[in-house]
DNA sequence: CCGAAAGGTTGCATATCGCAACCAACCCAC
DNA sequence: GTGGGTTGGTTGCGATATGCAACCTTTCGG
């Protein structure tokens, strides 16, 4: 009975997994930040069954991510586009994006398309973890620290918090 | 007949989705981030079925996100790493905890847990994405352009390239 | 040599996906 | 105002992946 992710939900990966992490969602969110806004450019676009489509964009219209809003002028179309809950996934798609471009590209295979910025023409700059204090910080250079809401339930099942205060 | 997604690969994000985009991938990789090394660590912690954690661990092992170490000085035991590969996925996992922290914490919730930097305490700033000219980009700020890579295939199938040199 | 720990594997029931066909509302041309 | 096409779905069915519990194999510790 695959019934959703069921892991405890104290940690915000987690929930974000919950709502972005089905097959195809994140394809579907990548199709509407490169504009495409029907149900059929969808289709064509992903090659994605129908019946999987209607589901996806019913549960991200639920989840706030897109809106759905007919067309008032030809009232068969309806049109989907981000929530500002949505724009703000930008640095995941674009994030996904450059990963799959460092690691996933194939020798001698050059790029269809890119992403500019509109008003100058220069292209994205590599996203960076950065602490507060502008450092530059990677996968080890991290601590985990108790916040207010640490219980001792969740302090059993994070082991790098069991010697922290 | 769910058999991956089959999403046209051109997009590095399909690439990028078709190895981290199953149920559980990420929130292993989490695990990881945070310290987890064994299977039995895994399972407690997402709750997963025995059985689907070891196919995943073997998928991402095999796509050289994480490495699989038996531990020398006691056989039975088999130590998952990330790999440079997987260390990379930093600015994903963070991107993912930011968005649901935003977005998905319940009214009155306190954080149980952070990251901060090592070295100095400070917290991580709100990643963002910018031009390489330093500018930070919204999700309304960009243009698509061609790149070398570029046939009427995909032209055709991406909507926003319709009318691009 | 016995029991327990660690890391899986196997069999089975069930939920979810993919596919094709179908449906309903709407627009447009005649 | 009717027939055909467009758009956005829904339905039924078989294939597939998931969840669960039980089991297995190797290794360690005493």
């Amino acid at each position: 009975m695959p019934k959703r992710v069921t892991a405890p939900d104290y940690c915000m990966i987690a929930r974000a997994v919950d709502v972005l992490g089905e097959q195809w969602t994140l394809l579907i969110i990548r199709d509407v930040f490169f504009g495409i806004r029907h149900f059929d450019e969808f289709q064509r676009s992903l090659g994605i069954a129908r019946n999987i489509l209607a589901t996806r964009l019913a549960k991200l219209v639920d989840e706030d991510i897109l809106s759905r809003e007919p067309n008032p002028d030809d009232r068969r179309k309806v049109e989907y586009r981000l929530t500002k809950r949505g724009r703000e996934l930008l640095p995941i798609i674009v994030g996904l994006t450059q990963w799959g471009t460092r690691w996933l590209t194939r020798p001698g295979e050059l790029r269809p398309f890119s992403l500019v910025d509109r008003e100058t023409g220069a292209s994205i700059d590599r996203i960076e973890v950065r602490s507060t204090t502008g450092r530059v910080l990677g996968a080890r250079d991290f601590e985990i620290v108790a916040g207010p809401g640490l219980t001792d339930e969740i302090r059993r099942s994070v082991p790098a918090l069991r010697n922290v205060g």
